[in-house]
DNA sequence: CGGCAGGTGCGGA
DNA sequence: TCCGCACCTGCC
């Protein structure tokens, strides 16, 4: 069904069902969201998962000056053409997004959501609603009642220790995700940096997709430096062009949102790959 | 069957 | 600071 989406959420200990459901246009956005919960909810907590899902989805982003500056960009200015409006989305906690970035390293996309649903069998809570059926994730402290052993007997291999780690750190409240969100960029990624299992490829991830940094751009992995290569210099994914160059190129062309406009690049592509197969990528996002 | 993937920690130079 | 290496598992 075009225009709604069911996804389970965790707020405040408290498994929940939303269902949120396009209502307006692009130039007058509206939407409503349904909450499911096995209890009733009183107006300060809906108050505040309200706030909480309008960060979690950007809602109050202004892209005026970006739409501005780039508008008339030769190569982003198309692209904005076609999704003025769009805002990046990230469903998930801090918490939640770092045994993403764990499942995700060093593991093709197969392997990483094999991993996930492992996790997501043993250890996630089961919710109906609204005539569906999702799993949504854990609390830390239910991932720490499993051994080392237990999490590698479901395949996520030597990652069982980073996860572990991760868990603890949050089971012990040694990280704040509502205080780092009014941290410095540089302080925040000292506090990520510590957490054991955690590098600049995912710390990358998780300036961008859980602070909104729009101008994080620090570390660009192979894979990535083919496709930028391929998509923005036209070089042959053979034969990609240096992370650094890569670098002053999009400082160049998107200082202040490097990350956001590479992220309407990716959106525009991957858009695009749904109606007409883009060769030179399939090759690269082998599922 | 050896190599490698949407990385990271660690030890040694 | 930089580099080489091991590492779970699955797939080619």
């Amino acid at each position: 069904m075009p225009g709604v989406r069911w996804q389970t959420m965790r707020w405040l200990g408290v498994p929940l069902g939303l269902k949120i459901e396009r209502q307006g246009s692009v130039d007058e956005p509206k939407i409503t969201l349904t909450i499911f919960s096995a209890n009733a909810l009183d107006q300060d907590y809906i108050a505040g998962l309200s706030a909480e899902i309008c960060y979690r989805y950007n809602l109050e982003m202004d892209l005026v000056d970006y739409n501005h500056r780039f508008q008339e960009d030769p190569l982003l200015g198309a692209v904005i053409g076609r999704w003025r409006g769009l805002r990046p989305v990230n469903f998930n906690s801090l918490y939640e997004y770092l045994v993403i970035a764990i499942v995700l390293q060093n593991a093709t996309v197969r392997r990483s959501v094999n991993m996930l649903q492992a996790l997501f069998d043993r250890f996630g809570t089961r919710l109906a609603f609204d005539g569906r059926q999702l799993c949504g994730f854990w609390e830390p402290e239910t991932l720490l009642e499993a051994s080392e052993q237990e999490l590698r007997a479901l395949k996520v291999g030597y990652r069982a220790k980073s996860l572990l780690r991760v868990t603890e750190a949050f089971a012990r409240k040694e990280i704040d995700e509502k205080a780092l969100r009014g941290s410095s960029p540089d302080t925040r990624r000292k506090a990520l940096m510590n957490l054991y299992g955690i590098g600049p490829a995912s710390i990358g991830y998780l300036l961008w997709d859980v602070f909104h940094q729009v101008d994080e751009m620090t570390h660009i992995s192979p894979w990535e430096q083919k496709i930028y290569s391929r998509l923005f210099l036209d070089r042959p994914v053979d034969d990609p062009v240096p992370v650094p160059e890569l670098i002053a190129y999009f400082n160049d062309h998107f200082s202040g949102y490097r990350a956001l406009a590479v992220h309407y690049f990716w959106e525009d592509l991957f858009w695009r790959r749904k109606y007409e197969p883009v060769p030179w990528l399939e090759e690269l996002i082998r599922l």
